[in-house]
RNA sequence: GCUGCUGUGGCUCAGUGGUAGAGCACGUCCUUGGUAAGGACGAGGUCAUGGGUUCAAAUCCCAUCAGCAGCUCCA
């Protein structure tokens, strides 16, 4: 393909042959979005253009209109950007001095266009006109319209001008273009097939969990399948946490508001807290956070550098008020349960508990099938201290100490600047949803100011006080949001060890449920989950409630397997297995929940 | 919170200014059927909630609640 790319040396335009890569489809996108502004400016003349950049899946365009967009339009704008890529009209990059570009957006009435130019450091700026239509821009472009031959416009949404909360709110259109058409198609396939895995509808199926709205957005409940699954998930988590020298600990819901003040909460977290309840003139807060409790139980008593470290971990429940646009199924919550641990340490200790928490939070992702995500050191941002608590030194001496540990563990992560909790740094694991997007799960932070705000200490080999060093950490997230990814990980089809339901029993006839209640007794005595299907309909019919159900094992028993001895295996990976011994069939599966698959 | 869209029986959805429909699911009965839907009959909805317009509203308007896409936020 052919892109009109900017100059590189001289100052006149040169044309490039490129490979079809990936940064070929962004131009190709990017100039997608420029024939769109076009067809926009041709249907709606008064338009304001905002910006129009190409992104990881496609491209979208602001535009101030004096009216709304419906998906009736975008097929209107499609077919008139269709015209235009049929009239192959050529890009042409121009530059103009910056005074001069400013005067033509000005009388051309493009305010936001005279903004950015305003911004440009730069005496020249670059233009790219395609036919009647003109578009401040860097570049490149492809060569002509015409080289479109795949691409459609998806939604329209708000965006704010440049993000900004306070600006304007503009008409954004999203759309997606390819090189060939089948790649197009592709795309709009997988997003279907995302649209299945999406654990909203399958929670939904597989009844699972439910919001109700006369319990308010975003406060879950757990049907009795989900809780099985939680349950399962942990009894894991405590097993886990106790091998390795945790001790599982219980914290209230809601505490003295003053306790939320000393931790500095109500100053740095109060717009994400629920609004204070009057208990008998007292003023008490739900908890947004565990952090606090750890820190009065650690307090209750005198501590000696030889009982350090504590690592006392919490299923603690916690309540955030979100803005009631950013709930998002199991994923963005106002009620969730993280699976938090605080862990008090000398200094001396604090790096290798960081690397161990490291270790358990890789153990746990792979435990439950993540091979992916994505760590980020989430660091202050720069110029906004007043958003954080605590001094430089500490903020640096922990930062610093976070990366170290992740470099000892040769492990690949981003900076996240300004991402660091308003008490510390921290290290954050990203799971990814069906749909690409990043959700926080793990996440280790360092917190040397809870502890000063506490004077929570020791008493080290010298006799002498010294500040203790709190880690707070999760290694799953939290509850709702974990449960959210792992419906989606696995659509819904969880492996044997979590499946609520991991056998089914289906008689032939009535004359075989006798038996059939017999093997559902045999394998529930070994402690797994099973029914059995004794209702009046035929085989063919309950094998597929079963599989619509996902259950991992169906077995059928009729007259072969009631003569022989056996069950006849269906299995939710291969299908109809054909008959086995009970006790075998018992030891294949006993081997498949040992091994998590 | 902001912009836009949506809200009809358990689920998926159709429908119109004159007092509601389909399929699936559910119940009863017939059928006893070998690996993704056997048949008959039946029950079930104040069309999210509260106002307003109208002779008349589930259908139009407003507000609230809830959901969806995105922005912002959060992380």
């Amino acid at each position: 393909m052919v892109t009109v790319k900017p100059p590189i040396t001289e100052d006149k335009p040169v044309s490039v042959i490129m490979e079809d890569t990936e940064e070929d489809l962004e131009t190709l996108r990017h100039s997608t979005a420029h024939i769109m502004a076009q067809a926009v400016t041709h249907l709606y003349p008064n338009v304001k253009l905002g910006i129009g950049p190409c992104i990881e899946n496609g491209f979208y365009y602001d535009f101030d209109l004096d009216q709304t967009l419906s998906h009736e339009d975008l097929k209107k704008i499609e077919s008139e950007m269709k015209h235009i890529i049929g009239s192959n009209e050529p890009f042409v990059r121009a530059e103009i001095p910056k005074d001069e570009a400013l005067k033509k957006m000005e009388v051309l009435g493009q305010p936001y266009k005279v903004e950015l130019i305003k911004d440009i450091d730069d005496e020249k700026v670059s233009f790219y006109t395609q036919g009647d239509f003109m578009d401040l821009c860097r570049g490149p472009h492809i060569q002509r319209t015409g080289k479109v031959k795949a691409f459609k416009l998806l939604s329209v949404a708000g965006a704010y001008w440049r993000g900004k909360e306070t600006n304007p709110m503009l008409q954004r259109i999203y759309g997606t273009a390819f090189t060939q058409k089948d790649a197009l198609e592709n795309y709009l396939k997988l997003l279907e097939e995302a649209k299945k895995r999406d654990h909203r509808k399958l929670g939904k199926d597989l009844d699972l969990f439910s919001f109700q709205e006369e319990c308010g957005a975003g406060l879950v409940l757990w049907h009795p399948k989900a809780g099985r699954i939680r349950t399962i998930i942990e009894d894991f988590w405590r097993k886990e946490h106790y091998k390795r020298g945790y001790e599982v600990v219980y914290t209230p819901h809601i505490a003295k508001l003053d306790l939320w003040k000393t931790s500095g909460h109500w100053n740095f977290y109060r717009e994400s807290m629920f609004s204070p309840l009057d208990i008998e003139g007292q003023e008490y807060l739900l908890k947004p956070m565990n952090c606090p409790f750890a820190i009065l139980m650690y307090k209750s008593q005198l501590r000696s550098y030889r009982d350090l470290p504590f690592r006392w971990a919490e299923l603690g429940t916690v309540y955030r008020y979100e803005r009631t646009g950013v709930l998002h199924g199991l994923l963005r919550v106002r009620g969730f349960t993280q699976d938090d641990a605080h862990i008090f340490c000398t200094p001396d200790q604090f790096e290798s508990e960081v690397i161990s928490v490291i270790d358990l939070a890789q153990f746990m992702l792979t435990s439950f099938g993540f091979k992916e995500y994505e760590i980020e050191l989430s660091v202050r941002g720069k110029g906004e201290k007043e958003k954080y608590i605590g001094g430089d030194a500490t903020w640096e001496l922990a930062e610093g100490a976070l990366q170290q540990a992740l470099e000892r563990k040769h492990l690949s992560y981003t900076l996240g600047e300004g991402e660091a909790k308003f008490y510390g740094p921290a290290i954050d694991i990203k799971v990814k949803d069906a749909l690409g997007r990043g959700w926080q799960g793990p996440t280790i932070q360092v917190d040397f100011n809870l502890p000063e705000r506490f004077d929570a200490n020791f008493i080290g080999s010298d006799g002498k006080e010294h500040r203790v060093v709190m880690i707070h950490r999760t290694v799953l997230g939290a509850m709702e949001r974990f449960l959210g990814c792992l419906i989606e990980h696995y659509t819904g089809s969880f492996p044997l060890w979590l499946a609520p339901l991991q056998i089914r029993v289906i008689p032939v006839t009535d004359n075989h449920a006798e038996y059939a209640l017999g093997v559902k007794q045999r394998l529930e005595n070994d402690g797994l989950r099973v029914d059995c299907n004794t209702i009046n309909a035929k085989i063919g019919y309950k094998v597929r409630e079963g599989i619509i159900e996902k259950i991992p094992y169906i077995l059928i028993v009729g007259d072969k397997e009631v003569k022989e001895g056996t069950v006849s295996v269906r299995s939710r990976k291969k299908g109809d297995e054909g008959s086995y011994s009970l006790e075998h069939f018992l030891e294949r599966i006993k081997q498949e929940i040992a091994a998590k698959e």
